[in-house]
This record gives structure tokens, sequence and C-alpha cells, in this order.
DNA sequence: TTGAAAGCGATACCAA
DNA sequence: TTGGTATCGCTTTCAA
């Protein structure tokens, strides 16, 4: 492995200039710096990245934290985050450093660590939550971060979030256009500050209708499969159960969906489903489950983006960035209701 | 941040000392020990892994690439296995580094610069491959990994992996053993090892039943939902299609299963269908899939273990280790065949 | 335009 | 049992 000496060695220049030419420092002869890089090349030396962050510098080193709930195995929204996170990170010649926490007690304390190992330069943070420790530490901490979410509060920092009220007021009316009039919603968990702006979607588009809100309609849901299953069963057990129904998330509505077949009901025309995600399952299920799309990729893009800039100091651009989902309709939401 | 430095004053020690009694390296008296410790306690001191990675140590970080094909976004495998690994990783206050590489063909350069930064001490491989770059690279440089699967030649290394023959072998006679006599298979993509020993499962369980290994059973497969569609397609417009499926993964079963109802017949009264890999997935989906199970968790767990013991030059228990699937039975496999 | 040399924060050899 | 110091590979003054 050959380190800056040997390429000096090589070329005959001192180890000073080896490194103004390699970071253009400029004042360097084009004859010098021709030199240098042949040597570089010859040698097939890079520089040792350790070194360079001893000096003071980056590690060139993302964290993310693998939360302990939310999002958790069965969520495919990782896969596709992550690579986001790690391409782009890459593009920047930067890496992404995962850990995990063994339970929400010790997680403030993973943060912690990282930044007092100095292992990452900075953190992306996922699904903010209401009173949020990780925020909290970071923002004091002053040390650099990005998250995928809004704050619940007034911390103040660089952002980008799915607009949950806009896409589930566009969900509901959707469903509305479509004949239905009692429509429930299954929540996701409060643990998720989204959970808030999804709501007020859905009781701006019930209020913009003038249809009642009807809090038997709305079920304590969660984030999974079953937790999905358990909310429409409740739903289900209700003297008029709606017609329609959105769910927090995908996984919910799947869940959902099997609760209805499970009573003998059929999707969409006893009820109509809609999701939020768009997660590959959603076309793979039968009937193909109609959803808000998020488009993970592009914001782990954009937040990696974002985040650079913050590390080098540069302006950010959009520092809090409001994407909208798009209603994907397939076919659980149906067509236009005939009965019920 | 305080450095070594810091504690060395405040102890009234030199930093030589204050090296010493955070290394363990024995030698030193109760009372500096106790003195030195109170001193980082007090200052809040925790060593600079990057200055220590540079004296030649330890980087304190393992490696995962994400490959561009296989196992992609829409496999849940990522979540379970990345968070096995992070966790293990951890107990081993290590951390993983996760990294993409653009295509194929820049996968090698991935590996080569992670090993030229020295930016991990090692790396986890995930589903070996026929001619595997990455695994000659690993080898030829010398550098410590572990790998998820087996070599398809004999390069040596320590492995995990599924027995897949085994695996396949017992679902194939749980279904003649149900009366089927016309058995498809849905093979992973050839890019895979593992689709080599699953293919002999197969072979193995027909053959020890007597019965003929038909070459139009066997589909190309792939990875996708996509994939096991139009795998399953090409079975059904056979004159004598199967009357039941293995698929090389949960994925393209339920791909099938979207087939075969697509097509107006029943899972698993027309076509039964056992996956493999148990993802979430498979008990979402209805009829809810029998599958061969894969401890994704538990292999990537042990995994990290092995590649912490290599790197301490430790002896590994077992350096080859074969795990067997298991077979879980849920609906789409069906009971005993009444017609067909 | 180039180079000598002082760190960055730790480890570990050699003396004391 | 302790400490002085060279060293790891690089960046960055300060001089030449």
């Amino acid at each position: 492995m050959p380190t800056i000496k040997d390429v000096a060695r090589l070329a005959n220049v001192s180890i000073a200039t080896v490194s103004y030419v390699l970071n253009n420092s400029g004042l360097v002869s084009e004859a010098t710096r021709a030199r240098v890089l042949a040597a570089v090349e010859e040698l097939g030396y890079r520089p040792s990245i350790i070194a360079r962050s001893l000096k003071g510098k980056h590690t060139h080193m993302l964290g993310f934290v693998l939360s302990p709930f939310a999002r958790q195995p069965q969520d495919p929204f990782f896969n596709e985050f992550l690579s986001a996170l790690a391409d782009t990170a890459a593009s920047f010649d930067y890496h992404v450093a995962v850990t995990t926490t063994a339970d929400l007690s010790s997680e403030r304390k993973t943060y912690e660590d990282m930044v007092r190992d100095r292992r990452v330069d900075g953190f992306i943070v996922a699904d903010t939550r209401p009173d949020d420790e990780r925020l909290a530490y970071l923002v004091t901490a002053g040390f650099p971060f990005v998250a995928f979410g809004r704050p619940a509060n007034e911390l103040d920092f660089p952002y980008v979030d799915v607009d949950g009220r806009a896409g589930v007021k566009r969900a509901v009316q959707h469903l509305i256009d479509l004949g239905h009039r009692r429509i429930g919603l299954i929540e996701l968990s409060p643990a998720l500050v989204c959970r808030m702006h999804r709501r007020q979607g859905y009781e701006t588009a019930l209020q913009e209708n003038g249809l009642p809100l009807q809090p038997e309609l709305i079920a304590v849901g969660g984030l999974t499969e079953k937790d999905g299953y358990l909310a429409m069963s409740g739903l289900l057990d209700l003297a008029r159960p709606p017609t329609a129904v959105i769910a927090g998330n995908d996984l919910m509505a799947v869940g959902a969906m099997n609760a209805i077949r499970d009573r003998g009901l059929a999707v969409p025309d006893d009820v109509a489903i809609i999701g939020f995600d768009d997660i590959p399952l959603a076309s793979y299920v039968r009937p193909t489950l109609s959803t808000l799309r998020q488009d993970f990729y592009g914001i782990g893009e954009r937040l990696v983006r974002m985040l650079m800039a913050l590390l080098r100091g540069e302006e950010i651009t959009e520092p809090q960035k409001i994407l909208e989902p798009t209603l994907i309709i397939r076919e659980s939401s149906g067509g236009a209701l005939t009965k019920g």
C-alpha cells in the first residue's frame, strides 16, 4: 500500500507538493503536477482517508440508525431508502454507517457514542417523532443532520417530508367522488409525527364535503399488517361499518384487506381500501392496492445532498422541503359505488 | 472533545500510561489505574477511533456491499439480515458500513476501494455467485471476509449457507405425499450458486420416488414477482401444466400465484405452490404461502461472530456451516389431492 | 513554486 | 511501574 512518501520519492518532490497536487491547492507548476500525477498513477496510490480524517477534517461517513420500532423488518421501506443513501453518499465519496439500537432507551446513547467517537460527519434521521430525543440531542449538540419528516415542535433543522395531509385529503376526496359516505381511517402509530398530518387530511376532506366526523370510524392502528388486521376487524364490528377505509400505510392496508376477506366480504365491493407508501407489495397483492406513493429513493437522495451541502457549509437550496405524494389508483379502491 | 493528553494531564501521568490503562496492557499499579480511570470519567473522554486506526489497528467497521442485482429493493431479506449484522456488530463495538455499486462491472472496484482506503476490517458478502469476482478478489487479496452462501468452486473461506438441496427435496416430497405427480420448478436466477442446490433437491426427490424428470416442467425464473409471474404463465401454457410448483423464492411464488389467479384458476386447488425464504409477505398473501424458511437474522448474527473470530485470530468453531431450512406448511400447498 | 516541519490522537518500543 | 518519543499518513503553515 503506497503512501504519500512513496509518491513523493518517485516524483522527486516533497510530500507537501504531492498533497498540493492532490488537493488542488494551486501553486504548482504544470511540470511537477504532471510528474506527481504520473507517480500517483504508476503506484496506484490512494490517500488514506484515516490519515486525512485525523487531520481534523471529515470521516467521510454518514450515520444512519435503525430504530428499534417503526418501520421494522417487515417494511421494505429500508431497501429503497438505504440504497438511495448509500448510492448518493458514494457519489460524494462518502459511505453510510448503519447502526441499530436494542431499545428506545439506548437510542440517544447510540447517537452520542457515534458523535463522541467521531465516527460520522453527520446523520440522516428517519421518521420523526413527537418529542423526539434524537432530534433534541443533535440540535443541542450542534451536530449536522437532516431528517425524513418534520419536527412536531419548533426545532429547526433541514428536512424532507411528504405532505400526508394533502395526500390523505386527496384519497378521501377520491372515495367521496366514488360515492362513499362512511369512510374509515386506520391511523399510524402515535409515535410518528406524520400520523397527525394524515389525520388532518382526513378531517379536512370530510369537512369540505360537509360530511360529519364520526370518531368511531377512526381506528387506532400501528405499523404492521397485524395492526391493520385488528383495526379493520374492529371497524367491521361496528353496527354500520365503513364502506371505504384509508390505512396509514400499505402494510396495514393489506392487513385490513385480509380482515375483510376473512369475514367473507370482498375488496373493493364491500369495503374499498387505500394505503400509503406504495411498497412493492402493493402491486403484488390481489386485488392490487390503491395507495399514496412516497418516493423513498428520491427522498433519500435529496436528504444526502442536503446533508452534504450542510457539511460543506454551503447554502441548502430548500432546507425544508415538502413533497406531494402521488395517488395511485389500482383495484382495491374500486370504481363508482353501486350499493351500500 | 478531550484527548489523551487532557486525561494524562489531569491524572498527572504520561499519555503512555493512559494508553496502557485503556488497553489493559497490564503493568500499571492499581493506584494510577484508578487515577486515570477517574480522569477519563471526569472528562468524558473517548479515544479517537480515527487516531487508533491510523496506528494500523482496526477501523471497527465491517463492510457490506449492496449488490446491484440479486435481492434488490423488493426483497425484505435485507432488513432482517442487515439488522442482524448491525446488532451483532454493535455487541462487539463494531459498526457496519453499507455501500452500493452502480453496476456489476464496478462491483469489484468497490471492494478494492474499501480495502485500499482501509475503511473496514472485514466484509460480509451475501449471495455467492458462480464465478464470483468479489470472492476471488478478497481471497487473493487475503482480506478477511465471511459469506452467506457456498463457493461454486474450490475457493476456501468461512461461510454460512442454507441446505437448499435438502429443503427443496423435502418440499417436493411433501407434494408427492399429497398425491402430486407433475411438479414444476421455477428456478432462481442462474447468477446465484444456491440455484444449483435447489435444483438438485428437486431432481433427487423425483428420482427417489421413481418419477420422471420432465424438462418442460422446469422454468427459467429470476428473482422478482414478475419473474415468477412470467415463469408460471409459461408453465400454464403447457399442454399438461403441473399440479404443483416449487418457486426459487417467495417473491416468485407470489408472482406464480397471481399468474394462476389471473387465469381464473385457484391456489392450491388447481395448482399448489411452495416458496422459499419465508419473508413476511408469505403470511400476508391469501392464500398464505407455504415455504421453506431461512433464518436470515440468525445467519447474519452467525456470520458476524465468525468474522469477529477471524479478525481476532481466533479459531472459528464451524467455518463452513450448513443450516437446514424449515418447511412451513400454510395454505398454498393445499391438502391431499382430490382431482387432477 | 517548492519544501521543512509541526501537528492530528493514539500505540508501543525502549529506557529509566 | 512509568515515561519519553518515534511513528502512522496526511494537511498546512511558514520559509526559502
